[in-house]
DNA sequence: TCAACTTAGATTCCTTGGCATATAGTGCGA
DNA sequence: TCGCACTATATGCCAAGGAATCTAAGTTGA
């Protein structure tokens, strides 16, 4: 029973920082950047995966296809990614940053990397930090390989 | 720098750990008992603390009032909460379940922990889990004293 | 004691994601 | 090579949260 109780607290306070700390990057990106963590996390996702599809978005944040193909939209509408032909599919399309994309999640990542070693630095120290890291790891990958809380569409 | 980049690879790994549990508890609460995850941890913190106010469900989940509003009204349309006149301030309300709210939040706490064990206890050991535990719970408490993350309104 | 200020919460508009459906493109077998 | 099943994505509608605004109700100081 006390296990049980460790894995709803644990699962309550995971929750709560994670509203938490998203809450404060959305404003210090939103100010100085004007974008979201959401767009930052897809921007920095397209620098290191370029060429990828819409699927290979959907699949790694565990959203929709659908909500994935509108967040494009927007990140193609504000001139930072761009759809390009996929010559051997012509369904799909090959993602990629365009310059000023490429320029935004360099300094947008800069932020980013403020902002949590501020948060999460002054809580924690580099030990727990660490662990709490190879732990959700490890957690992160027994979900993916297993489709744990993949989304229908 | 490796810190730097510790703490970006946490916090992905954070938020995708956290998207794929809430999923999969979304799911499972909607098809056993009708409610979303979210919906649950407000009941559950109703059960714990009776009389709350609406401001009080918005600090502990970091979420802004108008949006608290609004979800007290969907716990009180399918009857599980109510709003009591406040007789020290008529300005505000105070909260309490229902005898349905309360069988449902025990009802469905148990599909939560049940849910959990499988999906977190499968992944990582007990150890792991008590040092994550200890980790989340002092970054949250740090979080909360500094009102870092707290929504305008 | 009343006008200015503050506080609690409700309401409105906007954004974003989920789910269902629509559409275009692929590939395979009869 | 035609058609049928499958795949990739786009789109429409709905639910839920954020920000700003609005109203009612306390509070305070001249």
């Amino acid at each position: 029973m006390s296990d049980a109780d460790d894995l709803l607290s644990l699962f309550a306070d995971l929750v709560r920082c994670e509203t938490r700390l998203y809450n404060t990057l959305n404003d210090r990106l939103r100010e100085r950047h004007g974008i979201v963590t959401s767009q930052f996390e897809a921007l920095r996702y397209l620098r290191d995966h370029p060429g990828s599809r819409v699927a290979d978005l959907a699949a790694e944040f565990a959203i929709g296809i659908g909500a994935t193909s509108k967040s494009v939209d927007r990140l193609e509408r504000q001139g930072w990614a761009v759809r390009q032909p996929n010559p051997s599919d012509r369904r799909s399309s090959l993602l990629a940053l365009t310059h000023d994309g490429s320029r935004l999640v360099d300094a947008a990542e800069a932020t980013v990397t403020d902002a949590l070693a501020e948060l999460i630095g002054g809580a924690l120290d580099r030990a727990a930090v660490a662990t709490a890291a190879q732990a959700f790891s490890k957690l992160r990958s027994v979900l993916e390989r297993d489709q744990i809380g993949t989304p229908t569409g």
